[in-house]
DNA sequence: GCCATCAGTTCACTAAATGAACCTGTCGGC
DNA sequence: GCCGACAGGTTCATTTAGTGAACTGATGGC
């Protein structure tokens, strides 16, 4: 990837963007993590040059997001999420969350999100981590530590 | 803003990124959440060029992200996040959160996310929407839903 | 053997970001 | 009432990144 200047920032989300914060990661992430996993189908799906496709992949794999394996007998490949990539699934799907609730009344495709096992309808939120409870989004205080 | 290919995809997470989804956006907006306010603020907090944060300042206010207000008694302003910018807490701390995780040892900079009257630690999490109760991410299911 | 498909690469072109200089208005000092 | 500093921009030349089309080369099906 570049060096962008906000690379030298010390800031969890300044390194987070630098890794998945340019104009299609997070869209490929979204294909990788939903089980698109072809060269080809990527590049249908997202609509993006093969040329990038082809570039933002490589970074991906160089970062430990993606791995480039070959599917056995042919000389073809899948790309397929790490653990890393995975960990992305909240940021993602609170993207998800946004995009529904504020762009106004467009019906269109809408992403839901449920528990497994009951069905019941899942959000992304506030939860402390003791004992796995909501916190209302008023009453969380956020801090940059420095070491 | 400039008509990506990607922003006619039938997606919340496409509309999300759509309006948010470039290099500076998503680092411009941690900085109005956190309460810099103030144009030579930002660009010396961000280090990009006036030049583009201006035309990003005036894309944000476009889709209703940030107001800018005029300083009672001067010619200076404020831009400040609207509800549907604060909306993107989430978002924004999820991406804090993995950078965290992620970025290997580093001992840099750290975002924590407390409870403001307990100081409990609290981080993003999957919640049951009928009860606010935490569901593992191995439980989660993520689906398209199209009308 | 032939055409289609997959996984790229190369290249010319266009769009966007960068960095520096410039402009205007205000305020404070003197 | 002049000077410098600062806020909030705009303009412009240069660099960098993304686009789209064409090309390569290996497989695979028939």
């Amino acid at each position: 990837m570049t060096t962008r200047s906000y690379r030298r920032q010390d800031c969890p989300i300044a390194y987070a963007l630098s890794v998945v914060g340019d104009q299609w990661t997070l869209l490929l992430i979204r294909d990788l993590l939903s089980g698109v996993h072809r060269f080809e189908a990527l590049q249908k799906k997202l609509g993006l040059s093969r040329n990038l496709l082809a570039r933002r992949l490589k970074q991906l794999a160089s970062q430990g997001l993606v791995t480039r394996d070959p599917l056995p007998g042919t000389k073809r490949f899948a790309y397929r999420p790490t653990p890393k990539c995975e960990a992305l699934w909240p940021t993602v799907l609170a993207l998800a969350e946004w995009g529904q609730a504020w762009r106004g009344n467009v019906e269109g495709t809408r992403v839901e999100i449920t528990e497994s096992d009951s069905g019941k309808a899942v959000g992304v939120r506030y939860c402390r981590l003791e004992d796995g409870r909501e916190v209302a989004p008023d009453r969380i205080v956020v801090e940059r530590i420095r070491p």
